[in-house]
DNA sequence: CCTACCGATCGGTAGG
DNA sequence: CCTACCGATCGGTAGG
């Protein structure tokens, strides 16, 4: 009795909260009501509040939930025996799936993130340092066995993180080829650059 | 007499303007209220009401000052003959000149244009649309010259769009050693890639 | 440019 | 999970 009675608050709260970050993606944070969202779960705004503490608590949720899954990528990719240009297809690969199949979340956590309250606020943003820097490190250690090229390491990840998140027609293709050639196009221009390689074998 | 009149109210419209780009880019658009705004310009809140219209009027001014600098810069620079990769930097270069020297009003005009009424909405949406179909346009010219590698070149415009204003720290980098640096950077990332380019002359 | 104020809407609570 | 409701705040107006 005990345990179905938790599953179903538990599922029950992940509708509200899957429901809040499609609403936060269309309308912004403060510009979607409790009205809205309770409109959207189909009950009265006031029976939400069973559910969740706050408003804000849906954001923090949101936000750490897509900063969690980032931090245990990145720990998984350091660990691994590879070089740092495929650490870093690895990361961007990873970027990119995040965005197809977590878009609303991801766009939340990415745009709204400002509206969080302080404790979480200043933890957000310290996640978001720390993530920034151990890819710069991952780049740096590139340049160092001049796999990549000397560019500064920290304006590369900015680049990379925000040419992808940007894109808002991740979640439209859904169409698993159309979204694969759109991966692989991302990576050949973000990695290979724009101007046309020769191949440096045929040296 | 009415002239001194009318050069004082445009100069005060301007400061309301000015103030409102950074408050919506602090707290965004919704967030931000007018009596926040009005303490910034330094009256009460229902004087605003003597020189603009509405809140959202602020918006559409910011939006719409920016979308027609972008507007005429691409009329510019098509008409110039030069080659597709040097339209490319140029247009990446007056990016990242907007996002130095009016970066208040082009983060706000990037990030807030959801909320627009809708006769300015689509408006807004349909200059984006247009702008990014010409510099795709410019890309496609320079992939059948064999300037630039075959990629989706609509894939391509969003990429380099999003990774300049993704960037928060244009405008920290006043000092303009600093700045061009960061520049340089960007445009060698984006144009040239990560992985290092062998000198194609030596082959 | 200000004082005074309005109707609407907000996040959230009480009590059942 | 609902009805009923609260205090706060919002964009904006009237009138001077």
């Amino acid at each position: 009795m005990a345990r179905i009675k938790t599953e179903k608050n538990i599922s029950r709260k992940d509708v509200i909260v899957t429901k809040a970050a499609i609403l936060f993606r269309e309308k912004g944070f403060k510009a979607a009501s409790m009205r809205d969202l309770a409109e959207a779960v189909g009950v009265e705004a006031a029976s939400l509040y069973n559910h969740i503490k706050s408003k804000t608590e849906l954001l923090h949720e949101l936000c750490f939930n897509v900063a969690n899954r980032f931090m245990h990528k990145i720990d998984e990719v350091e660990a691994e025996p590879i070089s740092a240009i495929e650490k870093v297809d690895k990361l961007l690969r990873f970027h990119i799936s995040e965005m197809i199949h977590h878009y609303e979340e991801v766009y939340v956590s990415d745009r709204e993130w400002k509206h969080l309250a302080d404790p979480y606020l200043s933890n957000f943003q310290n996640q978001r340092r720390i993530y920034r820097k151990r890819f710069a490190a991952i780049i740096e250690n590139g340049i160092r066995q001049k796999e990549i090229k000397k560019i500064d390491a920290a304006t590369a990840v900015l680049i990379m993180l925000h040419a992808i998140s940007g894109i808002e027609s991740w979640h439209r293709s859904t169409q698993k080829i159309s979204a694969e050639a759109l991966e692989d196009n991302m990576i050949a221009i973000l990695v290979g650059g724009l101007t046309p390689q020769p191949p440096v074998k045929g040296i």
